[in-house]
DNA sequence: GCCGCATTTGACCAAAAGGTCAAAGCCACG
DNA sequence: CGTGGCTTTGACCTTTTGGTCAAATGCGGC
């Protein structure tokens, strides 16, 4: 389970070319999917060599699931206290829209995850993210209770923009299948949505 | 591939068992993480008696994913064009969100089945649900053009009901952990949140 | 109560999968 | 340029998995 502690050079490059291929097989198969095989075949290695990286399926699945975890929650760290609310909300949006656009593997790799009940990071969902929804939660309730924000359920609101946000690299197949081959970027279309969307829900008039 | 035409008693009795302990596991691993024995044991069938009514793994996945089909794209079906606008939305998310709470596994088995790039029901999303969300949006933008509802993308409307609707489903655990264990229902508190929502977002003033 | 067909199963098979190991190759440094 | 440790790998092992098969069992209609 325990990452290596890379410190040569070769050690930090297969580390990260294992940790790059793990998240393609992972974010695309989920982790009982996915094939110690397909890792090493995708990381140009063999078996053995990518398994004195990692001891084992899991412990590579698990390094993925926390490294990312940060960049996962990046864009919510960044909801600043102090700046104007609505701004900060619909900047929150834009952020984490754009880690989907940019990112989709990395959002399909805890889709997978959670969607199977989430079995291997269950604890860091309950303390490290619990801990910083429940902080900027506080913070976005602060808003509303001083009129800054229309009213509406602090919690709710984050999980409305992880759901809609994260649907654009999670569903990706079913938004493009259904918007049909014209269209070719939905997360444009998308980020215009989002803003008219927030913004008439959380504008106080 | 063929789903086994059911006659005598036995048979639909057994298929029917069948689909339901394949539902659970398939939801809660999805295709590849699924194993054959495990639904074997979960349907109480030995595995050669449960290949004797599916030719295949494969064959009991597709036959859950076609026939569920239906159920999952009612709630659209039943958006009435004849009816009050909003209300008629409204009403969608709600028996969209009811959905999500009572049969969250089959919520779970689409999503798994999307998040991995869909590919045993490809070729349906650009079809039948394609069709049936072109009507539908072609609805919706009526109501828009003719002032009965506020203006957004269509389409971008639709995919924000699911997301947000579904949510509650496939990230459950997820949503269950930010909250604390003190939230017996989330989705009661989702359903009012979601009605301000919609509200806020599609109302003329 | 017997026949024929539907149903059920234990034993089995081949392929795939996670992981191990001893030996070989390679590289940096004295 | 030789040695010691880091890196790589072919061969191998065990378990799991999807699927088969022949034989046994059960059931409904006559």
């Amino acid at each position: 389970m325990d990452k290596p502690v890379a410190t040569t050079r070769i050690q930090k490059r297969n580390v990260s070319i294992i940790s790059e291929a793990a998240l393609e097989v992972f974010s695309t198969y989920g982790f009982r999917g996915a094939t110690v095989d397909q890792i090493a075949r995708e990381a140009g290695l063999s078996k053995p060599n990518l398994l004195y990286y990692f001891p084992s399926k899991e412990a590579i699945h698990s390094h993925l699931l926390t490294t990312l975890m940060d960049v996962w929650l990046a864009p919510l760290r960044d909801l600043d206290s102090s700046g104007e609310p609505l701004e900060e909300v619909l900047a929150y949006v834009r952020r984490k829209l754009e880690l989907s656009r940019q990112r989709p593997r990395e959002s399909r790799l805890f889709a997978n995850e959670i969607v199977q009940g989430a079995p291997h990071i269950l604890e860091l969902l309950s303390t490290e993210l619990k801990d910083l929804v429940d902080e900027k939660a506080a913070v976005i309730a602060g808003w509303m209770d001083a009129g800054r924000l229309a009213k509406a359920h602090p919690y709710h609101l984050i999980f409305s923009i992880w759901s809609l946000t994260q649907h654009y690299a999670d569903f990706d197949v079913q938004v493009r299948a259904v918007l049909g081959p014209k269209v070719k970027d939905p997360t444009r279309e998308a980020g215009e949505y989002l803003e008219v969307l927030f913004t008439r829900m959380l504008k106080v008039d």
